[in-house]
DNA sequence: AACTTGTTTTTTATGGACAAAGAACTAGGG
DNA sequence: CCCTAGTTCTTTGTCCATAAAAAACAAGTT
C-alpha cells in the first residue's frame, strides 16, 4: 500500500502556517492552500478535514476559520514524513558506508529489502536509479554487482571533472557582466571568507559551501550533462568524508585558500588565469581524494 | 509469473548445438553445457529434461546420448525467447518514434502498461533505467515527463561528445604500437572502403559501421563515464535516422569519407592531425544531426 | 580429489492488489 | 464567467504472491 508521507508531510507544512495566524481568522482557500504547501487539492482538502476534526479549524458553508493555534505536539514525526524510496535511499548510502565492501561483491535485493524493512521492489526501483552512478551494475538474471569506489574510478571521474569544470569557468568568465551568477559568486566569495577566520570550530561547515560553490561554476556551463555529472561528484565527496576524517580541518583550510584564488580569478574575467587557479585546485582535490582510496 | 525466456533460449541455443552433432555420440556434461548456453545447470536441465521426453537425447546412468538431431520445428520462435524488460524497451522506443511527442508531454505509466501489454511494474522499472539519458524525468507523484530531443539537447550533447572523442582520438594516437586498437583499426580502415565502393546500394550499413568506429576510439580513453556516454550518442542517432531518412546515403558517403581521413590521421599518430580531422568529422556530424531537429 | 548428476534452498522477474495522491469533473455563489 | 468546495475517476507508490532461474548442498563414480 502506498505510504500517506505525503498527506503527514502537508500536515505539518499547514500547522506550521496556521500557528503565525490569529485565531479567529479565515483560512485561504483550498487552491492557495494547494500551491502554499505544493500538494493536491485531494490531500490539502484531507489535512483540513482532520484539522477540523481536532477542532483547530471550522469549516463554514463559505470558508474556513483558525479556532485554536495548534500546538507543536499535534505534528507527525519527521520520520514520518519520508517516502520509502527516499529512506532506502538514505539507508542504502549507510549501509554502503557501514560494513566495507569490495569491489566485486554481489548486492542481495532480498536481503536488503529485510534490512531496511520495505518490499524488494523498493530496493529494486532504487537500484535501478542508483546504477546511473556506476557504482553498482546489473548482472542479468543474478542480481547487482557492487564495482567499488576504486582508485581508477576516481581517476576517470577527475578526469571528466577537470574537462567538464575548466570548460564551466570558461563559460563563467565569459558570462555577461549582469549575469547573476556574478551576484551569487560575489556572496560565495563572502562566506568564504567568514568561513576562513573561524575554519577551526566551523571546518565541517566548508563541504555545504564547496558543493554551493562547484555547482554555482559548473551550471554556467548550461549544459545538463554537465550539471548532472556534478550529482555523482557531489555523492564521492560526501561517501567519501564520511568514511576519511582525518586532517578533516586541514584539508579544508587549504580548499577554501584555493577557492578564495580562484574566485579571484574568475571575477578578475581573465581566462588564463581562471583556467590556472581552477586546475591547481582540481588537482589538489585530486590528490587529496586518491590519498584516501584503496590501490 | 517471471517468464521463462531465458529457457526458452537455451533451449534453442542447445537445439543448434546438438544439429551440428552426429546421433548416438554422448553429450557434454551439464557443467559444460551451462557455459556454453550461458545459463544456470537448473535451466540446463530443464532443456534436458524436455528433450530426453521428445526422444532427442537419452539419459543413461552415466551420461546422455544424442537419439536423433533435432529439427528446426522443435524450436522456440524468437519473439518467445525475449524477455518482457527487452520486449519493453523496443516497445517503447518505438512508441518514442510514432506518434510525435512534444517536449513537456507527460507519459503515463498505465496507459503504457495497457498499450505494451504487461504490468505497470515493468514500464515502471524500464523508465527508471531509461531515466539515464535524461530524455525523461520524473515528476514527484505525478509519473514521468518527456523532456523531449530539442535543439538544445542536441547541441549540449555534441557539446560533451566532441570533448569526449577528442580526448578519446588523443589516446588512441598514443597507444603503444601494439595496442590491440591498431589491428582492429586497420580492418575498420579496409571495411570502410569496401563500403565505399558500394555506398549507393549498401548505404544503409553505415551505421552499424558508424558506431563501431566511434566506439573503437572512445574506448581507447579507458574512462568508464566516456565510454558509457556513447550509449546516449548511439541512441539518439538511432532514434534520429529512424525519422530522418532524406538524403541518408549522400551523407553517409560523405561521413565515409571523413572517417577515412580520420582513420588515416589516427594511423599517422600525428596529434594535430587526429585534432584536426575529428573534430572537423564531429562538426559535420552536428550540422547533419541538428538540421534535423526543430528550433 | 575432481566431476558427475540429483535435490533443496535462495533469489529474481513479473504480475497484480489496493490505498494514497492527483486530476478532472461537478454545481453554487460572488 | 472566475473562484469556491464537493464528488468521482485515474494514476501512482508500495507491498506481496508466485513461477522461473540461480546457487548451494548432497551424494555417487571414476
Amino acid at each position: 500500500m502506498k505510504s500517506d508521507t505525503v498527506y503527514k508531510k502537508a500536515f505539518n507544512a499547514l500547522l506550521a502556517y496556521l500557528s503565525e495566524q490569529q485565531p479567529g481568522n479565515p483560512i485561504e482557500s483550498e487552491n492557495l492552500l494547494k500551491q502554499r504547501l505544493g500538494a493536491s487539492r485531494t490531500t490539502v482538502r484531507k489535512v483540513l478535514g482532520v484539522l477540523a476534526e481536532r477542532g483547530i479549524v471550522k469549516a463554514g458553508p463559505v470558508g474556513r476559520t483558525l479556532i485554536r493555534p495548534p500546538h507543536p505536539s499535534d505534528a507527525f514525526e519527521r520520520a514520518e514524513t519520508l517516502s520509502t524510496s527516499v529512506q532506502v535511499e538514505k539507508k542504502f548510502m549507510e549501509w554502503l558506508l557501514r560494513a566495507d565492501r569490495k569491489p566485486g561483491d554481489a548486492i542481495n535485493e532480498l536481503d536488503l529489502a529485510r534490512q531496511f524493512g520495505v518490499s524488494t521492489s523498493g530496493i529494486r526501483e532504487f537500484l535501478n536509479r542508483f546504477s546511473r552512478f556506476r557504482l553498482i551494475e546489473r548482472r542479468a538474471n543474478s542480481g547487482w554487482c557492487f564495482m567499488g569506489f576504486t582508485k581508477d574510478f576516481a581517476l576517470e571521474l577527475f578526469e571528466v571533472r577537470e574537462m567538464f569544470e575548466i570548460r564551466s569557468a570558461r563559460a563563467f568568465a565569459a558570462q555577461s557582466p549582469d549575469a547573476p551568477g556574478w551576484t551569487a559568486l560575489k556572496s560565495l566569495q563572502k562566506e568564504h571568507l567568514a568561513l576562513q577566520t573561524q575554519i577551526t570550530q566551523r571546518f565541517h561547515d566548508f563541504s555545504d559551501l564547496d558543493e554551493r560553490f562547484h555547482r554555482l561554476v559548473n551550471d554556467a556551463s548550461r549544459n545538463r550533462f554537465i550539471v548532472d555529472f556534478y550529482d555523482l561528484i557531489s555523492l564521492i565527496f560526501h561517501y567519501h568524508y564520511q568514511w576519511n576524517k582525518s586532517d578533516e580541518a586541514e584539508r579544508n583550510r587549504i580548499a577554501i585558500a584555493e577557492h578564495l584564488d580562484y574566485i579571484d580569478a574568475l571575477l578578475s574575467r581573465d581566462p588564463a588565469r581562471v583556467e590556472a587557479t581552477c586546475l591547481f585546485h582540481l588537482k589538489s582535490a585530486r590528490k587529496t581524494l586518491l590519498a584516501s582510496v584503496g590501490p
